[in-house]
RNA sequence: AGGCAAUUAGCUCAGUGGUAGAGCAUCACCUUGACACGGUGGGGGUCAGCAGUUCAACUCUGCUAUUGCCUACCA
């Protein structure tokens, strides 16, 4: 079989999602152990409206990888996905569209009308963000994919809006509210956002004191709402004021008399230290007013324009206008006293960036109170969820919830959830499940439904519940017994509040169970230059571009190698490097399939006590009075398997990399454990290409590619395939689909070598068992071994790069070494010999050389020389052997000092000062021979 | 204003109380029968600054500087 030259991702990336979909392995009914343990990840919704971008990807990337790690391990396993129906977002989507199709507004078509259209527009347009999810490769169950406009998760919306109700802890009310005066609706104080403007003026009006010639001066920045001004405040202590507080102000423009007040809101310090207090337009303001009963002067309206309460003069003008026309009007009558340049803070609409207005309006509210006290204990009691990285996100998460206010519910939109309450003729208030309900409480048909809806995050604080089934009238299902609560959720920092929260307060209150026990906080991807991306600034990356340039897999690997919860800025060099390492995969094993005849997966190739365990389970009783820590075991058990047999004739590197790669598999699941995923693409990073492909490959080579087809050839075909097999597993669940591509061509392969849970699953790596390492195949003193071969050859290379030997040059490798390290290259003679490129190994106990060689020393004292007769620069070998002698010195001469202290080696460790001892003998030892062999240089 | 975090090689980032790491970039050599999206060998860092704790600090503590994030805003 021959693989193209060049791994092409396309062609990978649109069969294999397909096939794993057509045959429903993302479905937890795959596994068929009844007694598998479960696994569940509950998507972020994304917004219907939306398109992937590159935090989608770095988020949905660390769930599919934790989901495939876990389905491989044999846990029933839910990545549950669905999309959020958006409500501002699609109906000012929609709206645009229908202005630009037919000219008309939501309102000229009617409400019924245009809800439908939102439909419809969902229907066609809503799977563009699912269809980016499939090109990613999510593992997510179709199945059970959810919409938060769902029959079923609305009837869990309006269940939990209704027993909210009837506790008490929702209410409608008139109260200062932050206004969109675009959108036209309440927003909540997350969906506020605070911008900086530093051109702005701070305004110092007059205003006269009645029956006086005195004048008191009030700063604002919002000179406009001077006209809604119902009184003037100081503060008691406040020396300057005293004598005023009681009395009347003439509020210019109006024909309106005002008190001054006394309160202590007001900061002496600050401004002129008096406040004009506008009640219906500032929420601090508001709350003096309440304090002071002071009337609610409403001078906007919902467009922010001023109304008649404003004066003939403003009514009708935009708040801006109003401004100007305020400002100047003070001016004619000597009244404004400066202007003030002024750096100011404006809250802006998140999502169309217009100033917010504070208004008094009527919503509905909902108490918070006793749910977040039910947050706050679980983080008392259990300290869950657990936030990965736990700081600074517990804390932050914790004071949040401390301090948490009445939540805003209602929004005056007609896409979404509408608010369950319905009105008779007399303004009587019924909440009920349902229309019906609501009538029969009422005692009449003439009611009329709450025009609001709730909330787009209501019905997201339910996620993790209502997709499970929950709606209230049922509270148990299969999948909420199996799934619930989830194992983690993976998400952004800007939605702890938003949704995080609002999960945990909502499932503990209606389930009784916390939604999910951990949190993984993602950092954040920034462009190039460490800006935050953003439409405005158009340096958004995309990452179907990316998926173009690169392929899924290497942006997957790029994406988890970043993800330490800490922002970083975009690199396209470093998709590079895994789209370079994805390439590295595919020819290492398009190598190792050229080379294949007679060779087949057989994972007792790299354990041959995993073959003796199958026929002890086999062949049954007989053999229990044997022990298989006996070496003669396998020779006893089966006559095939005598010491001879190739599965148990192993190299020196066939042990090592047989030993790196169980470590490789222990080190990657203790990584994912902690959902360290830098940590485990890092281990298995190095472990293909650095130990695999640059040794193990190398060392190989000569006998996996001889033409004689021979036991001990297909031996060791048999084994570097089954290397390959179970790398191709370990790199699944970052890398899906080469992986797949690759497993899918090995000799062998079939749903034999899938988890015990899914025998009978259609042949795919991704049910194969995740390899969890074996410690006991962890091979020390291999290791140790092939460290001395590896430090023999690289110093080989090292002088012939050095010395400027050609790469046609093969000279005979002079080594002086103690009994044990001659064995070694010995027995890795041919090895040594072809990867340094040299004719023959000259092993002795002394060195004995022409003086024109060049020399190096390895660790344990062996030495080595290659003589250069005629080839040597005697001026570059002495530099050569100085630089070492020095590189050795600096060192030797800190651990000098460091054993020369006396506190050290009484309060240091035993063993460190035993380490740093025998380091030093060893650089003493290095540094003797490196001198002897520059002085014989001269 | 308060809180939190960051500051490590040219760049982007890992990392640990006991000899500084990766990828990319860079230099030299190599068209060696998987891969030039490759191979081999180099060079490059007083781990922001100052003080302290410790036998030992890049790692712990404090302060300073710079940067970023979050929360709340004084009109």
């Amino acid at each position: 079989m021959e693989l193209e030259k060049a791994y092409n991702p396309t062609a990978a990336e649109t069969t294999h999602y397909k096939t794993w979909e057509a045959n429903n392995c993302f479905a937890p009914e795959i596994n068929e152990n009844p007694d598998a343990e479960a696994f569940s990840i509950v998507i972020p919704p994304p917004n219907v409206t939306g398109s992937l971008h590159i935090g989608h990807a770095l988020q949905h990337t660390l769930m599919d990888v934790l989901t495939r790690w876990k389905r491989m391990r044999g846990y029933r396993t839910l990545f549950l996905v669905g999309v959020d129906h958006a409500g501002i977002s699609t109906q000012l989507m929609v709206t645009r569209q229908l202005k630009k199709e037919e000219h008309k507004t939501p309102r000229d078509i009617g409400r019924e009308a245009f809800t439908q259209r939102v439909w419809t527009w969902k229907n066609k347009f809503g799977s563009t963000i699912t269809n980016q999810i499939r090109r990613e490769g999510l593992s997510v169950d179709w199945t059970r994919e959810r919409f938060t406009m769902d029959e079923s998760l609305s009837k869990a919306v309006r269940e939990v809006f209704v027993r909210l109700y009837d506790e008490g802890k929702i209410y409608r009310g008139k109260r200062i509210v932050n206004w969109c005066p675009n959108d036209k609706t309440v927003l909540s104080d997350l969906e506020v956002q605070d911008v900086s403007k530093k051109d702005g003026k701070l305004f110092y009006l007059q205003y006269p004191v009645k029956d006086s010639d005195e004048k008191i001066t009030v700063a604002t920045t919002r000179p406009e709402t001077m006209l809604g001004d119902s009184a003037v405040a100081v503060n008691s202590e406040d020396e300057r004021y005293k004598d005023l507080i009681g009395k009347t102000i003439l509020l210019p423009l109006t024909d309106r008399e005002i008190p001054i007040i006394a309160d202590e809101y007001v900061d002496a310090e600050f401004g002129t230290g008096a406040v004009k207090i506008t009640p219906a337009h500032d929420p601090n303001d508001y709350e003096v007013g309440l304090r002071h009963d002071l009337p609610q002067i409403e001078i906007m309206d919902a467009s922010a324009k001023m109304n008649e309460n404003a004066g003939a003069d403003f009514q009708g003008l935009d708040r801006y206008a109003a401004r100007e026309k305020v400002v100047e009007k003070f001016e004619e009558l000597g009244l404004l006293e400066k202007v003030d340049d002024y750096e100011i803070v404006l809250p802006v609409c998140e999502r169309c960036k217009t100033v917010i207005e504070p208004l008094l309006s009527e919503q509905w509210f909902l108490k918070m109170d006793e749910m977040r006290d039910l947050a706050l204990d679980l983080m008392r009691e259990e300290g869950a969820p657990h936030f990965f990285p736990q700081v600074p996100h517990e804390k932050v998460y914790t004071t949040w919830l401390e301090n948490l206010r009445d939540w805003t519910i209602s929004r005056q939109l007609w896409w979404g959830h509408q608010i369950p309450a319905w009105y008779d003729e007399a303004g009587n208030t019924f909440v009920a499940r349902t229309k019906e309900a609501a009538v029969k409480e009422a005692g009449t048909e003439n009611l009329t439904q709450d025009a609001d809806v709730l909330d787009t995050w209501f019905s997201s604080a339910l996620w993790s519940f209502s997709t499970l089934g929950w709606t209230g009238e049922t509270t148990e299902t299969e999948d909420l017994k199996t799934f619930h609560p989830t194992d983690v959720l993976v998400t952004g920092r800007d939605i702890i509040f938003l949704w995080v929260s609002r999960m945990v307060m909502t499932a503990l209150k209606f389930t009784g169970e916390k939604p999910f026990n951990d949190v993984i906080i993602h950092g954040t991807v920034l462009d190039k230059n460490g800006q935050r991306m953003s439409k405005t600034k158009n340096n958004g990356i995309d990452p179907l571009d990316v998926f173009d340039k690169y392929g899924v897999d290497a942006t997957r690997m790029m994406l988890a190698d970043s993800a330490t919860g800490v922002d970083f800025a975009w690199r396209d060099e470093k998709v590079e490097s895994f789209r370079n390492f994805a390439n590295k995969i595919w020819n290492a094993t398009r190598f190792c399939l050229l080379n294949s005849d007679g060779a087949q997966v057989d994972y007792s190739y790299l354990n041959p006590k995993a073959e003796a365990s199958e026929i002890v389970k086999t062949l049954g009783a007989e053999l229990s009075e044997l022990d298989e820590e006996d070496e003669e075991f396998l020779d006893k058990i089966k006559p095939e398997l005598a010491k001879d047999n190739p599965k148990e004739n192993l190299s020196l590197a066939d042990k090592w990399i047989i030993s790196q790669l169980n470590k490789t598999a222990l080190n990657v699941n203790k990584s994912l454990e902690k959902y360290d995923f830098h940590d485990a693409v890092q281990t298995l990073y190095h472990f293909f290409w650095d130990d695999f492909c640059d040794w193990y490959i190398e060392l190989v080579k000569d006998e996996i590619t001889s033409d004689v087809p021979n036991v001990a050839r297909d031996a060791a075909r048999s084994r570097i395939i089954t290397i390959i097999e179970q790398s191709l597993r370990l790199l699944h669940p970052f890398m899906p689909f080469l992986t797949e591509e690759l497993w899918q061509k090995l000799p062998g392969v079939s749903s034999d070598l899938h988890n015990a849970a899914y025998r009978n699953a259609p042949q795919t790596i991704m049910l194969a068992d995740f390899p969890n390492g074996d410690a006991s195949l962890i091979d020390d003193d291999a290791t140790r071994q092939m460290q001395l071969v590896i430090e023999l050859i690289s110093k080989v290379r090292n002088i012939r790069a050095e010395m400027n030997i050609k790469p046609g040059d093969k000279p005979a490798i002079h080594i002086a070494a103690n009994v044990d390290a001659q064995k070694i290259f010995t027995d890795n003679q041919a090895q040594i010999l072809k990867l340094a490129r040299a004719t023959e190994l000259k092993l002795s106990e002394t060195l004995s050389v022409p003086k024109a060689s060049a020399k190096a020393v390895l660790t344990g004292g062996a030495e080595i020389a290659i003589p250069l007769e005629g080839l040597i620069d005697f001026q570059k070998e002495t530099e050569r052997l100085e630089n070492q002698i020095n590189k050795l010195s600096t060192e030797g001469e800190r651990l000098q000092n460091q054993l020369a202290n006396q506190s050290f080696v009484e309060k240091a460790p035993v063993e460190k000062v035993e380490i740093l001892r025998a380091r030093l003998a060893e650089i003493e030892m290095q540094t003797k021979t490196l001198k002897q062999n520059l002085e014989a240089l001269k």
